[in-house]
DNA sequence: CCGTATCCGTAAGGATACTG
DNA sequence: CAGTATCCTTACGGATACGG
């Protein structure tokens, strides 16, 4: 996960390659991505989130978890129940992102094959990497 | 309501976290999106690149250039000339994606005072990390 | 000018066991 | 239920030197 760089002048304006660093540093994790989606529906509690975000350990989702509290991208609540109750709720700025995804979503999708096939090819050409 | 976990590696339809990290495992090195707008105009030479690209060492140029190469979003050109001279040109798909990074950019800019805070906010509360 | 090769430090992330 | 604590492996990337 990648840790808080202290802070970055990215000047306003184009797209520039240190303003898609930011949002990178946040959400550029292997996990990050796959708990903002399984949040963009509503709160989700712990225990759910392990079941819905596939493959991730207990330890990477609380150190996620607590990355995207720590951005404002998650809003934690404590239920003092017993037994506790902690749900994960995303927030306006998360849900922002969220929608900001569609268009890499909809890029992936149309090059899928394209990428797998250029990928295919120069492993013919040159040597499969290694 | 939540979907199931299908077997289906990457369907298509919404935004879906295998599908974002299709572009993250392409593009979400340290350097490729720097070498992303930097060739966005045009193509560029190996030197040019090393200036443009603030900050990146020749080894990883090279690396993240073959990466970039091999998923058919640059096209190497090798012009067989004393000295060699070799240009980078950012693919149709590459520019593609660049448009597409747009979006998140505008999201960076919109949200970068409201994560900075957020960030001040939980170190105050909780403790500084480390 | 355009790379490779080699060495090395760090940190991201997995496995596993324990706890309020 | 919702986490911590520890240990360990790996892969990313920096520094430096060399080569066609």
């Amino acid at each position: 996960m990648p840790q808080g760089n202290s802070e970055m002048p990215c000047a306003p304006g184009q797209v520039r390659a240190c303003t898609v660093r930011e949002v990178l540093d946040r959400v550029g994790g292997k996990w990050s991505i796959g708990i903002l989606v399984a949040t963009a529906q509503g709160p989700v509690r712990f225990t759910e989130l392990e079941r819905r975000v596939e493959g991730i350990s207990r330890r990477m989702l609380t150190l996620t978890l607590r990355n995207l509290e720590r951005d404002g991208l998650l809003r934690r609540t404590v239920h003092p129940t017993v037994p506790p109750r902690v749900e994960y709720a995303a927030t306006g700025m998360a849900l922002e992102l969220y929608e900001s995804l569609v268009a890499l979503t909809t890029w992936a999708e149309r090059h899928r094959t394209a990428i797998t096939d250029a990928r295919a090819e120069y492993d013919r050409e040159h040597g499969i990497p290694g």
